[in-house]
DNA sequence: TAGATGTTTCAGAAATTTCTGAAAGTTTAA
DNA sequence: TTAAACTTTCAGAAATTTCTGAAACATCTA
């Protein structure tokens, strides 16, 4: 398959980064290319169009598959596996925000309440354990925003960017509201 | 220097992680170490601890100090350099992100950008440009709001975070005070 | 059943990254 | 100026990751 000057640089600059995001050089390339490619692709297709083997191929469409951000569809008649991108590039967004969390953030999550639960034995070890509990509890920070964040449509988060500087803005709304109100809780 | 046992398991562990997080796996021993140790290291302790060359901890060190995440002091009378981690917690997750931004995400804008200039010669260019529009936007949206909250305050944060599901709930409260586009109505 | 058309697997080759350690460089002090 | 105490550099060794391609496997059809 040809392809255009820009989806070519796009393909090879996404399997630079793609490295960053969790998967080697290749596999990103693939993705990018399923990624501006509307029909769905042949694994041969994407062999010749990237000059990968077709067995790096296979292993590369079983690890985006296993990401749940690419998925096998079938032409009538025709025996060969054809692969598409899951959703749009919001889920996309969400579905690597989410592997990424069960990879590296939950082992480390689960790793620092182990230690957590020991004694410190001296001032350096309480220090130590100071600061792990300092790193749980931005994480779980962060875990517990990102949820949020995924729960919402990208309609409702359009809305939230829009607001532009005023994420302080909004605090202080909620504040306001809540003052005169009497539940500063908002727990269902 | 010896470590506890909990402490050894934390720096493995962030040895293993780092690489997820831009570094390779003695770096973020080296930083782990540094961020659980009140005290600052040298060179030295650094190498003998970690089990790593002297040569390799010098590296590390560069490296970390070009991410911002650790600086240099002295100790009067002593010629050797020790090291030690610049700010709290919440300034290295901060540093990292915004660090890892100009690496990977600034790089990608600028190429989406130059990009979307050219004008689509046929129906498959148009469907990439589009893909590449969408993820240029998402990718905007997600540095804007992270430059929001770098400039909240750890405090303003946390609140924040306390909102919990509220978020949603927050995006419907602003349009109930826009609506009349005047001031704030008590009612809920 | 054989053969055609596809996919997967995996040993080891190739590429890349990381690490070591010796040599070179720097700074201080006498 | 020399020496001592320290740091940095970098060639190439070691470790790790990625990729290939041939063989094994799977499925369908005649």
């Amino acid at each position: 398959m040809d392809i255009s000057p820009s989806v070519q640089s796009f393909v090879f600059h996404f399997g630079e980064m793609g490295s960053r995001w969790g998967f080697n050089r290749t596999v990103g390339q693939m993705y990018a290319l399923l990624v501006v490619t509307e029909r769905p692709l042949s694994a041969n297709e994407l062999a010749e169009t990237l000059n990968i083997s077709r067995g790096n191929v296979s292993m590369g469409m079983k690890e985006l598959q296993s990401w749940r951000l690419v998925q096998v569809s079938h032409i009538p008649g025709d025996r060969k596996e054809y692969y598409r991108v899951t959703g749009s590039i919001w889920d996309m967004a969400n579905t690597i925000f989410e592997e990424r969390k069960k990879r590296e953030v939950d082992p480390t999550l689960s790793l620092l309440r182990d230690n957590l639960l020991e004694e410190p034995k001296d001032q350096e070890e309480a220090f130590a354990l100071e600061k792990m509990q300092e790193i749980h509890d931005l994480l779980e920070m962060l875990t517990q925003w990102s949820g949020e964040l995924q729960r919402l449509s990208p309609e409702k988060l359009s809305t939230l960017m829009k607001l532009g500087a005023g994420v302080s803005k909004m605090l202080s709304m909620k504040d306001q509201l809540f003052a005169k109100n009497n539940q500063p809780n908002s727990d269902s």
